[in-house]
DNA sequence: ACCTGAACACCGTTCAAGT
DNA sequence: ACCTGAACACCGTTCAAGT
C-alpha cells in the first residue's frame, strides 16, 4: 500500500495528472494492473489517497510553524505553506480535501487551520465560512496553476514570459474603448507572478476576516473585546 | 458550428462533464466523429468553446444589471450572477476563463468586472489582483460544487442532507481534544448552504477590497479621497 | 490474503476516402 | 469546403485463475 502511494506520487510529480494510469503504475511497481485494485477500489480513490499521502508532508511542515499571538497571522502562514506545496505539485489542488473519509491528513490540516479561528471572536458559522474561504483561495489559485499550463509550455516550445507577453500583446491590440480594463492591466498580466497574486487574494480575505473578528488591534490581547461588536452579522 | 456548441452544452447540462464525448456529440448531431474535428481541433477546445457559448448568456445577464454609485456593490452583484449560473451548470467552472483566445464572451465578462475597479482608488496591479481574487472566489467555490457530488448523490441512493449529516456524524465521533475545530463546526457543515458559503467568502474579499480602496465611505462621493491614503501597499 | 493479465467497453484522435 | 467512419493507441475496470 505504502509502495503504491509513493509510486503514484512519483508518477504525478514526474509528469502530472495524466501520467497516473493503472498501467503505468503497475509497470513501475513491476506487477499487474489487477494488483492495484486490491488496494484501491477505483481511480478516484487512488487520487484521493495519493493526494492525502502528499498532504502528510504538508501537515508536518505546518505543525512546525510557531504559533504567534495573532491567529490571523498564523492562518496566513499556514495558507502560504499550503500554497507553496501546491506550486511544487500542481496536481495536488484537484483532489485536495475531497472525501476526507479517505484523507486523514487533510482532515487534520483542516482542523489545524480551523483551530486558529477558535481564537477569534466569531460564531461557529463564521469560523466555518472563514476556513472555507481561506482554503478556497489556496486551492482556487493553485488549481488555476495546474490547469494554466498549455501544451506549448509543457513541450518547452515557448517559455512562460513569452507566452504571457504574447497574450498581453493581443490584449493591447483590442479597442481601448471596448475593453478599458483589459487594456489597463495588459502589462500587469504580462509580468504577473502567481504567488504574488495568491498573496494579494489571501490578504484581501484576511483583511475582511480581521474586520469581522472585531475591533481588537491585531496583536493586542490586553484590550478586552467589545461585547457589542461580536462577530454576528446579518446574512446578506 | 453553432449547432455543435448548443448540442455540446445540452449534453453537459443533461449529464455533466463526462457525458461530452465526441461519439455522443456526433450521434446527437447525426454525423460522424470526424465532422466535429473540422470545427474544433481537440477536446480542450471543444470544452473551451462550449463554456464560452454558455458564458454568452451570463454576459447578457450581467449587462442587464444596473450600475449603482458603489463599484464594490456592483462587483458583488456581478459575482453573484456568475455564481448562480455556475450552480445551474456545475461543469462551467472547470473551463471558465481558460484560454481567452477562444473565449470571447469570457474576456468581455472579465472586462465588465474589471471596469468597476477603475472606479476605485487603486493601482493597476491592485485592480488586476482584485478581479483575480473575485473570479477566484466564484470559480473556486463553484468548482468545488462540480466535484463535490459523489456517486451516491448522482445515483439518487442518498439525498444531500443525509449525505452531509453522515459526514457530520463521523466528525462528531472524533476525539474533541484532537479535532477541536472539526468538532465545533460539524453541525454547521451538516446544514451548510453552498450559496451562503460563497457569499461569506465573497464578502470577506470585498470587505478587504473596500479597506484597500481607501477611506471614502462606500456610497459617499462627496468626500474627496485622501491622497496620503491611496491604495499602494507594501508587497507582503 | 494477495497477485496476475487477458478481455471488455469505451475513450480521443487520425486519415484515406468520399461529396 | 465539408463530411464519413473504420482503424489505432490508450484508457478504467472486471474476473477467472493462480499462489
Amino acid at each position: 500500500m505504502e509502495a503504491v502511494l509513493t509510486a503514484a506520487v512519483a508518477l504525478l510529480d514526474e509528469a502530472g495528472q495524466s501520467a497516473l494510469t493503472f498501467r503505468a503504475l503497475a509497470s513501475r511497481l513491476g506487477t499487474g494492473v489487477g494488483t492495484i485494485y486490491w488496494y484501491v477500489s477505483n481511480k478516484d480513490e487512488l487520487f484521493d489517497r495519493a493526494t492525502d499521502h502528499a498532504v502528510g508532508g504538508i501537515l508536518t511542515a505546518v505543525e512546525e510553524l510557531q504559533e504567534s499571538d495573532d491567529p490571523i497571522a498564523d492562518l496566513r502562514a499556514m495558507a502560504v505553506v499550503l500554497f507553496d506545496a501546491m506550486m511544487d505539485r500542481p496536481w495536488l489542488a484537484a483532489y485536495f480535501m475531497r472525501n476526507t473519509d479517505v484523507q486523514g491528513h487533510s482532515l487534520r490540516l483542516y482542523d489545524k487551520l480551523g483551530r486558529q479561528t477558535l481564537r477569534l471572536d466569531l460564531t461557529p458559522r463564521q469560523r466555518f465560512h472563514a476556513v472555507s474561504a481561506i482554503t478556497g483561495v489556496v486551492v482556487g489559485t493553485a488549481a488555476d496553476l495546474g490547469a494554466e499550463l498549455p501544451q506549448e509550455l509543457l513541450d518547452g516550445d515557448v517559455d512562460r514570459v513569452e507566452y504571457l507577453s504574447r497574450y498581453a500583446e493581443t490584449w493591447r491590440s483590442l479597442d481601448a474603448a471596448d475593453f478599458p480594463f483589459v487594456h489597463e492591466i495588459a502589462d500587469e498580466f504580462a509580468e504577473h507572478d502567481d504567488r504574488e497574486q495568491f498573496l494579494a487574494a489571501l490578504d484581501l480575505t484576511l483583511a475582511g476576516l480581521r474586520l469581522q473578528a472585531g475591533p481588537r488591534a491585531p496583536k493586542d490581547n490586553a484590550t478586552k473585546s467589545d461585547p457589542t461588536a461580536n462577530g454576528s452579522r446579518p446574512t446578506p
